[in-house]
DNA sequence: GCAAAAGTGTTGCCATTACACCCATGA
DNA sequence: TCATGGGTGTAATGGCAACACTTTTGC
């Protein structure tokens, strides 16, 4: 006997990673120069097909390890895209991710191999498909989730300053903040513990390091 | 030649289509019985397969006409479920959209047809599968909808009343509103135009009606 | 006349914004 | 000594929450 699923059509199903990092200011996206027809070497982003035993988010993890060496990175599914014609080669559903990275924890060695580059999220080029949209969704995700918790740390080293933590906040908003209102607040959350050591690297006085705090105790 | 695309899985993939209703105070949820196995006779959402040729949202549509006999209802896409064994009976991954319909429209004779009922969205049931899960999920993408864009119109009457409207924003944040505050906020935003009719129903005194104002020329 | 729902303003508070100067240091 | 980026506090504003009584009318 047939099961009641049997007819039905199936489908190729992708998920394909906006992995963002942070460098010199402003939010980079990590693309690939595509290695296979159609679209041969335009610019995608990375992305891969799901596989049988797999679940999708298992699947985006595959992918952004594959990409980045790393684990345990931080990602969010954003959208699934599932118009007829969005690839030009063949019927193919995706799953859009994002993803944010430490960028110095990236091995650049692998750009190499992948025929990646980073790329301002500023000036992003035109994508193949509709990759350029899962994009300005991802924006818009993170922008969203970035106002209800800290995702940002994940962004940044373990210790990072609060210039730079500003820096980053104005390159995901896309707005410049007022220096003192946004320390209050970050300092208000109680979740940032100020060290004892300064990065002096971008300044001559240099900024104290800050980190998260280590959970207090609840009262 | 084969294609990169040849040799890669193929994947069932569904909509699943929360229904939401406003009926006596309280958001509704279209349910069905489900008609096959497996979990033949469980509650579950309405859905249906994906066509060769038919986009997402456009699957989407499908379903929500089917099931309700409208069209050009107000739908978001909420999320996708791609767990492997989330469907107990064959590999289904499954993209949930939400959908808002002024129940009023909806012709109760296609309970019967289909085996449906409307439940209480404070009072769901246990659902196949990671229906409940995706309920949980329409719920929260619409609390957050709603706090952006007034789309509870699509949940009411061309014309309804503003004790209405708070209600039906009581039940959708789940809190109880302070009237005046609410009121105000409300006729502020320059979108509503309270008629010269009095809804009679819900009280003696009668409530003025009210309703979308025509768009106001830009200034 | 009374029960039941509709309608109506004011006040205080808190969160957000705007804003300008001194500090520390390396070159 | 000067150029560069780091660090700090206060005052004004506006939005939001809290709050109680009068009105209408069918029964």
């Amino acid at each position: 006997m047939t099961s009641f699923y049997s007819e039905k059509h199936k489908f190729l199903l992708a998920v394909d990673c906006i992995i963002f990092g942070f460098h010199e200011g402003e939010l980079n996206v990590l693309l690939l120069h595509r290695s296979f027809e159609p679209e041969k070497g335009k610019l995608s982003l990375p992305g891969g097909f799901l596989k049988e035993n797999e679940s999708l988010n298992d699947a985006a993890i595959r992918v952004l390890n594959e990409l980045t060496g790393l684990e345990n990175l931080y990602m969010e599914q954003v959208h699934t895209f599932g118009d007829v014609h969005r690839d030009s080669g063949e019927r193919v559903v995706s799953v859009a991710y994002y993803a944010l990275i430490n960028i110095n924890d990236y091995d650049t060695s692998l750009l190499g191999k992948y025929n990646a580059i980073w790329v301002k999220s500023t000036d992003m080029p035109n994508l193949v498909f509709d990759h350029s949209e899962m994009v300005q969704s991802a924006r818009h995700a993170l922008c969203q989730r970035a106002a209800i918790e800290p995702v940002g740390f994940n962004l940044l080293p373990e210790k990072f300053t609060l210039p730079q933590f500003q820096t980053l906040y104005e390159a995901i908003y896309g707005e410049v903040l007022d220096k003192r209102n946004f320390r209050k607040k970050v300092l208000s959350m109680n979740v940032l513990e100020k060290l004892n050591e300064k990065d002096k690297l971008s300044s001559k006085r240099g900024a104290f390091l800050i980190g998260l705090m280590k959970k207090s105790i609840k009262s």
